[in-house]
RNA sequence: GGCCCCAUGGUCAAGUGGUUAAGACGUCGCGUUCUCAGCGCGGAAUCGAGGGUUCGACUCCCUCUGGGGCUACCA
């Protein structure tokens, strides 16, 4: 490739980042970052109705987080600007290509209404045609249609102005990730809209106007494009300007409806955001979703951003739809936890003090004891941070109260009895200094004297001094335990279950 | 309905005419162990169907079936 690659993202500020949408971000900024070219964001902000308030700047944030950067943007505005579609047409931008297809008679001003529109494609369905837009004007002289624009504008109509079909062509492109694909242009459904009523351009004609000005020179976007591809190429060709490779990746389905993934599917978590307030963490999300329709040649799972990029090839997208697999990345998170353990770990304590379990204060007055308790309790077997909370409540900040039926049952039976008066003496005798080693010795020691083993040893004292019935080492835990609680704790037990 | 795309285990997938059809997630079993997690070992599980082409098809062609996308004054 001589020319300079030259590639975008361009959402539209009408929600958070989506999952769907992270990819194809990150698709484009590997290919651009993977051949030194650039990687262009633009906003594509014309349905006013649409847009929500912080819709642009949360997608530039997690974008951010996730780790991508980008050589132009709105908010650092490069040659090409400005990279807002609205600021683009208060400029003008899209009026001008407008007037010049009004003038060269490519393009017209239509003024039917939406329900005579909604009535004609009523009309069709019932005659079992498929829709289709019905040029109003035929066989019309210039003048004479002009002579009607004058009508309409007189009863207070609005225009719009659509773009005239050229019929007869077959447009076909190489696509990147699909091959050769060509589309009759009868098959857009007749003339479409390139400006709406309120003066803004619609997405298939500024998209164009945008890539060729902004000098795009690759589109990567999904599958659902496909079918714009041939508006999108009769602009092009009405414009006399060159047409870009494009490349239509397959989608990511939700894997119980088995359609695309849609914002409105509320059982699976697709927003970039819900993730990284989980605890999931970005260099996880970029490894599941780089894995998302595209895979590397070896048998590796786990890449850092630096890998994908060297490795990136677009040669090897996927043609077919992915669903989404939590499962997955859970895995892949929980992979990158264990890898980065001492830089998630601030994150780790901060869930613990979100979740309430401890205060700022005493966080940052015992940070070696809560990475301890982390430790202890167990990183390996967490999905993300956020799970931390759960397997380290008990017994390291709060007791099960009452006790189950199946631990007094250990707690009272005669064997039980028997461990917890060996344990609370053996308990009280060891040092404040005692290591893990020294209460394994322990309590190895009442197993020697009581010939009693497993759980009915183990879990009578696990019940003693912690409620519970499992969880991580005993040995490792008591020494984080604070020693006069676990007393207390003991004291309580015999108190209540065993006088 | 029309047009377009897709099709290897439950999931992600490698594979580009000759392979014992990789690997990963998940799942199941065994082991380690007081339990959970982890770890180790092992197992089950895939080329949607039918026709061709070929000495030989998961790989190429056709048909069918199934799935998906699009069909707006949304992007």
């Amino acid at each position: 490739m001589t020319e300079e690659i030259r590639v975008r993202y361009a959402p539209s500020p009408t929600g958070h980042l989506h999952i769907g949408n992270a990819r194809t971000a990150i698709f484009n900024w590997l290919f651009a970052r993977h051949y030194n070219g650039k990687f262009i964001i633009r906003i594509e902000d014309t349905d006013q109705k649409r847009n929500i308030a912080d819709g642009e700047t949360s997608q530039l944030d997690n974008l951010k987080w996730l780790g991508l950067d980008w050589d132009e943007a709105p908010d650092f505005s490069g040659e090409y600007g400005p990279y807002r579609q609205s600021e683009r047409n208060e400029q003008g931008i899209y009026q001008e290509y407008i007037e010049a297809l009004l003038e060269k008679g490519l393009a017209y001003k239509s003024y039917k209404t939406s329900e005579q529109l909604a009535a004609e494609r009523e009309a069709q369905q019932a005659a079992k045609q498929a829709p289709h837009y019905v040029y109003e004007y035929e066989g019309l002289s210039n003048a004479e249609r002009e002579a009607k624009y004058a009508d309409f504008e007189a009863q207070g109509l609005k225009p719009v102005v659509r773009f005239r079909v050229p019929e007869d062509k077959v447009y076909a492109w190489d696509d990147i990730v699909k091959g050769h694909i060509e589309i009759g242009a009868k098959e857009v459904g007749g003339d479409w809209v390139i400006q709406k009523a309120d003066g803004m351009p619609t997405y298939n004609f500024a998209v164009v106007v945008d890539d060729h000005l902004m000098a795009i020179s690759h589109v990567l976007r999904g599958d659902d494009h496909v079918s714009n591809t041939p508006k999108q190429m009769m602009i092009y060709e009405a414009l006399g300007w060159a047409i870009p490779k494009f490349g239509h990746m397959a989608l990511i389905i939700n894997g119980a409806t088995g359609k695309k993934l849609s914002k409105r599917d509320e059982d699976v978590l697709q927003f970039v955001e819900q993730y990284r307030e989980l605890g999931y963490l970005p260099q996880a999300m970029f490894n599941f979703i780089g894995l998302l329709g595209w895979s590397p040649k070896g048998e590796d799972e786990i890449f850092s951003v630096e890998e994908f990029i060297q490795m990136f090839d677009e040669t090897r997208l996927s043609k077919a739809n992915a669903k989404f697999d939590q499962k997955k990345l859970e895995w892949i998170n929980n992979q990158w936890m264990r890898r980065d353990k001492d830089k998630v770990m601030p994150q780790l304590i901060g869930e613990l003090v979100k979740a309430d379990l401890i205060s700022q204060q005493d966080a940052d007055q015992k940070v070696e004891w809560l990475k301890s308790v982390i430790d202890v309790a167990g990183v390996d077997g967490i999905a993300y941070t956020q799970e931390i909370v759960d397997i380290t409540r008990r017994p390291f900040f709060e007791l099960r109260e009452p006790l189950t039926d199946e631990m007094i049952e250990y707690l009272t039976s005669e064997e039980g009895r028997k461990v917890f008066a060996a344990w609370q003496t053996a308990y009280e005798a060891l040092p404040l200094t005692a290591t893990a080693a020294d209460y394994m010795g322990a309590i190895r020691g009442i197993q020697n004297e009581l010939e009693i083993k497993g759980r009915n040893l183990w879990n009578p004292i696990r019940i003693a001094t912690t409620h519970e019935v499992q969880g991580p080492n005993l040995p490792e835990m008591l020494v984080l335990l604070d020693k006069q609680n676990v007393l207390q704790t003991m004291a309580d037990v015999k108190a209540k279950y065993l006088d």
